[in-house]
DNA sequence: GCATTAGCGCACCATCTAGTTACTTCTTTC
DNA sequence: GAAAGAAGTAACTAGATGGTGCGCTAATGC
């Protein structure tokens, strides 16, 4: 993805007729959106043009193919996520802080970007077959992964969390007690009669997710 | 649903050329993997049908539309996982061994039934609207809900669970550290750069899941 | 065994959908 | 300021796709 944004001469035009970048960024935004609310199969190429107020050849001038578009958009959604997690800077914080932050950080992500989890949930339909192309995915993927692997080490180090633990296993479980809570908040609503997402309802998930995740690593 | 397999006289009549109740089984079962693989927008009707042996006719025969055929599969599902829960007999076994074994009877239950999930998924992809709709599901979800209560409420009882815990967050935790892991199976390989689907690999999760539950429960 | 019901199949339709062709108009560059 | 390329548009197509009308015939009840 090419970011033209911070060159001046463009920022400068201000009511261009015609610009590339902007129809672009237009069409990924609105794209994001379709995909995100019927997934790749449901959303509609038609849609994605008219909310971007773009015309429909442009989709494929500049994405190739309806998949094509969804490989960007899911590629964007990941340097997102990720870029966002190394911003926290952990690194300088004490482990047990670090990790509630962390925890804090995913849930609240989630929250704010509904969009990211239904398109992973639609790409682990495809089984993955875009991500899998991705090679910039891949490079910001492995810098989080290590992020959680020192935060981890530190922990045990400074004897705050037990050894052993498998930082993928660590990882995989705090996404998963807020993934799962957001992305099943229909069913989840109708199943256990009460609405989950209503303010208290997610004040309390985030204080249990803490305490699940500190609960896990402590010693004893 | 109506299940008359046990009904002698239908099964007397092995070779009949018409059998509503064979067809209208096939179909379901054409249409559980189907709307499993492509979730409801991006599943055909057409191949449901062929899969089925079953003439595309009969689908809206039977079940009058798409969304119709979708909610009963739907319906099944839930009340096939509910019923399953149910006679695992939790009540008889001791607080933290009923706990495990509930534990270890979702992450089995969502690995032997990837349809489960799927179809989960693509419910709230749709807002929940055809499971709001089923009340023979709810029926079995409030047992369901109460099963998982009865057993923290004994083991608070005996001194073995810490008091407190509000069993629907409980309820949620047990099913999101198996449904997220196996529902993104294929993103979370790339990610973590491991086969999440190796036998060790899903050996070491279950575990591992047992191992969070157990000292989220714990007292201290 | 005859009539009625209900399971079933063929052929068909209206509509939608991803993708394209052929063309116009704006922007940049020298 | 003219050439050239890039941005943008409208109309169209070929193939799906969910859904039906209607007739045929096997099963059932009497």
């Amino acid at each position: 993805m090419v970011d033209r944004t911070e060159i001046p001469e463009k920022v400068a035009s201000k009511a261009r007729l015609r610009d590339a970048d902007a129809t672009r960024a237009r069409i990924l935004g609105a794209a994001k959106k379709e995909f995100a609310k019927s997934g790749l199969g449901g959303a509609r190429v038609d849609v994605i043009a008219e909310r971007a107020r773009a015309n429909k050849r442009m989709i494929y001038h500049y994405f190739e193919s309806k998949e094509g578009l969804f490989q960007t958009v899911l590629e964007n959604a990941y340097v997102d996520i990720r870029m966002a997690e190394q911003k926290l800077n952990l690194g300088h914080l004490e482990p047990t802080e670090a990790l509630e932050r962390l925890v804090r950080f995913t849930w609240d992500y989630y929250l704010k970007n509904p969009e990211f989890i239904t398109l992973v949930n639609s790409e682990n339909l495809h089984r993955a077959k875009h991500l899998k192309k991705s090679e910039l995915a891949q490079v910001y993927n492995r810098r989080f992964v290590s992020m959680v692997s020192e935060i981890l080490e530190r922990g045990v180090a400074a004897g705050v969390f037990r050894p052993g633990i498998d930082p993928v296993q660590l990882n995989i479980t705090i996404a998963a007690i807020g993934y799962y809570y957001l992305t099943n908040r229909y069913t989840g609503s109708i199943v256990f009669e009460r609405d989950l997402m209503a303010r208290e309802a997610l004040d309390e998930r985030l204080r249990f997710n803490i305490e699940t995740i500190l609960r896990l690593v402590a010693i004893g």
